[in-house]
DNA sequence: CTTATCCCCTGCCGGC
DNA sequence: TGCCGGCAGGGGATAA
């Protein structure tokens, strides 16, 4: 589920429970997590360390230990990250981590679908991550110009939609703010890439920051909304709403499926 | 290089 | 009520 403005609300949340603190002790309770390392690895990394930052880039969560070594962390769908006295009601959804800080507190990682995964690099080669080294620039703290968007798009037939959520070009969108991204730019979801006029591209260049802060407030109000799960409201124009008239021009939204992803436009407003 | 499909997992929701 | 298919904001592997 988390896409950049989610994993940023972690990242924030994360600074004020970790930074500076040093992790008393740690505990895997679903080693799928930490698939690829050697047993017990991330306990021995965690354990006694002090978190000095807390970064995000794209969708990924990096916690900076003293020490020289990073704790990679991506969310995938379902993962999160909850503050035990924080987080009020009872419920807890599947822990996968347990981090028990010297102050008191615990911090917990939880994760229904378990997809969520977990690396440790030294900080000073993350790319020793072979995902993280793939990664194209963050979406929102180095935004593309509209000149280096066009480079992107000029070269490949696929999907405009596609093209945003790869993120080997854009470190960041997934599907949801595709969605939204395209339709504040008024550009059609399976328009070829290479097929977009200099102002739609400019457009999508200049709304996108914009959308992802939009998100971020809009999800720093209260819980972070996960779509699907009871009490979630939806706070998306397009979003998971097929059938339902367009904010702007009143058009039944059409739900389509690009990619495999469940794909939200306007066929009014959102032109190819 | 591209698309398509499947896979990894679990849970919810709507329809019958 | 109970079952069942569809769907889900992630990415990787594989085949064509």
């Amino acid at each position: 589920m988390p896409e950049l403005p989610e994993v940023e609300i972690h990242a924030r949340n994360l600074r004020r429970w970790l930074e500076g603190e040093r992790i008393a002790a740690c505990e895997v309770v679903d080693a799928k997590l930490t698939a690829g390392m050697e047993p017990g690895a991330l306990e021995r990394a965690l354990t006694g360390r002090r978190v000095q930052a807390v970064r995000r880039t794209g969708k990924y969560l990096l916690l900076d230990l003293d020490g020289g070594e990073t704790v990679v962390v991506h969310l995938r769908m379902t993962g999160r990250f909850v503050r035990d006295d924080y987080v009020a009601g009872p419920a807890p959804r599947p822990t996968r981590l347990v981090l028990n800080l010297e102050s008191g507190s615990r911090v917990r990682f939880e994760d229904r679908r378990r997809f969520g995964r977990v690396w440790v690099v030294d900080t000073a080669n993350p790319g020793a991550c072979s995902e993280l080294a793939a990664l194209g620039p963050d979406a929102l703290l180095q935004p593309l110009s509209p000149e280096q968007l066009a480079e992107i798009t000029r070269k490949t037939g696929r999907s405009i939609k596609t093209v945003l959520m790869d993120q080997r070009r854009i470190g960041g969108l997934g599907n949801i703010y595709a969605v939204e991204i395209l339709f504040r730019a008024g550009v059609a979801p399976d328009a070829p890439a290479n097929t977009l006029s200099n102002a739609q591209v400019r457009e999508i260049a200049r709304v996108t920051p914009e959308c992802l802060e939009w998100a971020i407030g809009a999800q720093s109000r209260g819980e972070l909304i996960y779509l699907g799960e009871k009490g979630a409201e939806n706070v998306f124009d397009l979003y998971r709403r097929a059938g339902q008239p367009c904010p702007r021009c009143g058009t039944p939204i059409v739900r389509s499926v690009i990619g495999g992803r469940g794909t939200y436009y306007c066929p009014t407003c959102q032109q190819r």
